[in-house]
DNA sequence: GCTCTTATTGATACAAGGTATTGACAACGG
DNA sequence: CCGTTGTCAATACCTTGTATCAATAAGAGC
């Protein structure tokens, strides 16, 4: 059971547990992304990743991704971030000014896409939300 | 005002709304657009565009989008789509299957929104929300 | 109608984010 | 410890745009 944010050992359990290799790449990868607290762009993490291909590091994204072990966020301006993911379904607040990531559970959004399935023809098979707002931080200092 | 779906005239007009000139190329994708009745790519508009560069179809796009002409949509891969606009501020229903992008407004939606708004630190800018389905004729066409 | 100014154009280069290919390599089952 | 085969790094390429720039054409003013 994966509740909290993942450690290294979760990540390589999520590599583990979709039958992949464990190899040198993807632990320096899971080490990596461990050690980030924040969101994060693939090239970003590529670039501190020296001798691991920029081809492996989108790879273990996504495979990740699909794991559920990292969210794939969109900014405002349609640029994605990575983050890793507490699991459990969620969606994400994002700060519009300092790109800060977090992750949002309100029974409204639920409650929302029961209550629009009856008036939807057809069968909903997922959605997509992002809330854009300043944190507060970002509200306090300025602008 | 405009509310139905948007004629010729109408995306002339929004060029013109934004001080625009009206240049054959914009009178030619404002053509081409009101043909469509489906979503598209931006690269599919531009290849269907002879003689107008691609650069100009993406230019123009963007303007129509920011006049509120045109929406811009996610599909459930990460791919934008473009479909004429009926204005009035709605979200959208992606079939997962055919890429067919229905307009739809629900009270759910603005009271979710409303309802989550007190819950969150900061100041709400803005969101992004579609919801994916297998649109009416998929589900019925097998699978 | 004819200039003149300037927005707009198409071509092209570039950027970001990501996937396909490929020969070399290394995990790991036996 | 060996062979199979998943994975690697490198590289080319793809998609979705944006920046640059010289050439052109809108349309205002006369």
């Amino acid at each position: 059971m994966v509740s909290a944010t993942p450690t290294q050992d979760d990540l390589i359990a999520a590599f583990e547990d979709r039958g992949c290799r464990i190899t040198q790449p993807r632990r320096d990868l899971a080490a990596a992304l461990t050690r980030r607290r924040d969101a994060f762009s693939a090239e970003d993490l590529a670039a501190e990743l020296d001798g691991v291909g920029r081809a492996t590091v989108y790879r273990s994204l996504r495979l990740l991704v699909d794991a559920g072990a990292l969210c794939k966020t969109t900014m405002p301006d349609g640029s994605p971030r990575y983050s890793l993911d507490n699991a459990r379904h969620h969606h994400h607040l994002v700060c519009a000014d300092c790109g800060r990531i977090d992750e949002f559970r309100h029974p409204s959004v639920e409650r929302m896409l029961r209550s629009m399935s009856a008036d939807i023809e057809g069968e909903l098979v997922g959605h997509r939300l992002e809330i854009y707002r300043r944190c507060g931080s970002c509200a306090n200092s300025g602008g």
